[in-house]
RNA sequence: GGGAGAGUUCCCGAGCGGCCAAAGGGGGCAGACUGUAAAUCUGUUGUCACUGACUUCGGUGGUCCGAAUCCACCCUCUCCCA
């Protein structure tokens, strides 16, 4: 099977501008090809994966990714799929966020020559001068049609500035530029990303009479309709920092029922025979494709080890017979401690179980609390050091539990 | 530039000068049921020294014994006219 093929059988492509010639060039390991990044955060998120894993799959199959961090449209923002206008950045903060993708990336692409390479706009595009570009570009483009492009029409509602009006036109050009400079043929993008990669393709065409090409890959969405990978308390980042291997591995090992198959489709590179046989796998069994799910995925974002760990603590946890080595620790000091001994609901912020005094009480008082599997239900109750010294599990409903040791 | 209106807790959205830590819904958390799923039911959802105190209703001042509620100014946003 080719790599076009697979990614549709991946479920992976959603739209194309010309699939055949498309196939022909993917397949045939000759697409230059570009995803743009916007550097909002310090780290990636699970959203980025995706474009991430498809330009491995890619550069696997002979392809040659380009990687477009969007230094300069950093200064915009993109208003697709937003109804409020994204706070703007300072050129310390991009950077910033900039020299954290790449270090990142380079965990999954390879860089070098004839390989990928990596580029940011802000080095074309901060110099532009208004009026030339008015003149190049601006004539190209019908305001007419721009508005009529679904990421605009829901902004005419609330309001859109003429600043992000622009972010079209400069990704547009962005595209331009690569095709000249890089000779990058194709993009590549979120669903939501169609119309402004048109917007590219158009330009080249009519400025330069030739065919560029562009492809959407489906968005990561949830039985519900929602897209995956955020949590109440924010994005599941790929930094460890930021999203422990462990949360990580916890948050696929949690995918719905209904999710599950597509995510191993479209995220891990578990061979589709192998992923065609869980297919008809029902019920609890379900249960064995979510770990495979967490544990690929925390192997390919984490390493193998990070992956083992994660997947021991989850054993741990939720069956017996796990190895209770890995569960997160904390370690309490003589700091901590109040004449040798420390109240539980301290404990549980100490612990980072809850965020608040209030919520501890909260847990203890509705049965959300055990100690070494003991239920809890005192409030008043306090660990004295001793207790604690051989590592105590404190667990805090169903899901969160930590081992807390005194030293 | 002229006119009208809006800003309430994680989100949406009620809110009579005291009975407002603020209805209702969503979301979150906990419990029951389960498969670390979904659905359902129950409880809970500002903080702390938790039968009490403290800090919240865009901002700053003011009126009042008392302000989310009234007044002034400011900021932000939306709508209509230009």
């Amino acid at each position: 099977m080719k790599i076009y093929e697979e990614l549709q059988a991946r479920g992976l492509v959603k739209q194309v501008t010309d699939e055949n010639e498309i196939r022909e060039l993917v397949n045939a390991g000759k697409a230059t090809f570009y995803i743009g990044f916007d550097p909002t955060a310090d780290s990636l998120h699970v959203g980025h994966f995706m474009a991430l894993c498809l330009m491995k799959r890619l550069q696997m199959a002979g392809n040659r990714p380009v990687v477009l961090i969007g230094g300069g449209t950093g200064y915009i923002g993109d208003p697709s799929g937003r109804t409020d206008m994204r706070s703007m950045m300072t050129p310390e903060t991009i950077q910033h966020n900039c020299d954290c993708f790449r270090k990142q990336m380079e965990r999954f692409i390879e860089f070098g020559p004839d390989k990928a390479i990596m580029v940011n706009n802000a080095d074309w595009l901060l110099d532009l001068n208004y009026i030339e570009m008015l003149r190049d570009v601006g004539a190209c483009f019908s305001v007419n049609k721009m508005l009529a492009a679904e990421c605009y029409k829901q902004r005419m509602e609330k309001g859109l500035s003429f600043l992000e009006f622009n972010y079209m036109i400069m990704q547009s050009y962005d595209f331009y530029h690569l095709f000249q400079n890089y000779g990058c043929n194709m993009q590549f993008g979120g669903d939501d990303q169609w119309s402004n990669m048109l917007g590219g393709t158009e330009l080249i065409r009519k400025k330069l009479g030739k065919d560029a090409y562009a492809m959407t890959i489906t968005l990561l969405l949830n039985s519900e309709g929602k897209k995956m990978g955020k949590t109440a308390s924010g994005a599941v980042w790929l930094d460890p920092e930021k999203t422990s291997p462990y949360d990580f591995y916890q948050y696929w090992r949690n995918v719905g029922d209904a999710d599950v198959l597509k995510c191993i489709r479209m995220l891990t590179f578990l061979p589709l025979e192998e992923i065609d046989r869980m297919d008809s796998w029902e019920g609890a069994e379900l249960n064995t494709a979510k770990e495979i799910l967490a544990y690929e995925l925390t192997k390919l974002v984490h390493g193998q080890e990070e992956a083992d760990k994660a997947q021991a603590a989850a054993r741990a946890v939720f069956s017996a017979g796990g190895n209770a080595d890995q569960i997160p620790a904390v370690e309490l000091t003589a700091e901590d401690m109040t004449d040798g001994s420390i109240d539980l609901l301290t404990l549980l912020v100490k612990a980072g179980l809850v965020p608040s005094k209030s919520e501890a009480r909260r847990a203890v008082e509705q049965g959300g609390v055990a100690i070494a599997d003991q239920k809890v239900t005192d409030i008043k109750k306090t660990l004295s050091s001793d207790e604690l010294s051989a590592g105590v599990m404190v667990r805090r409903g169903k899901k969160s539990i930590k081992k807390v040791i005194y030293r």
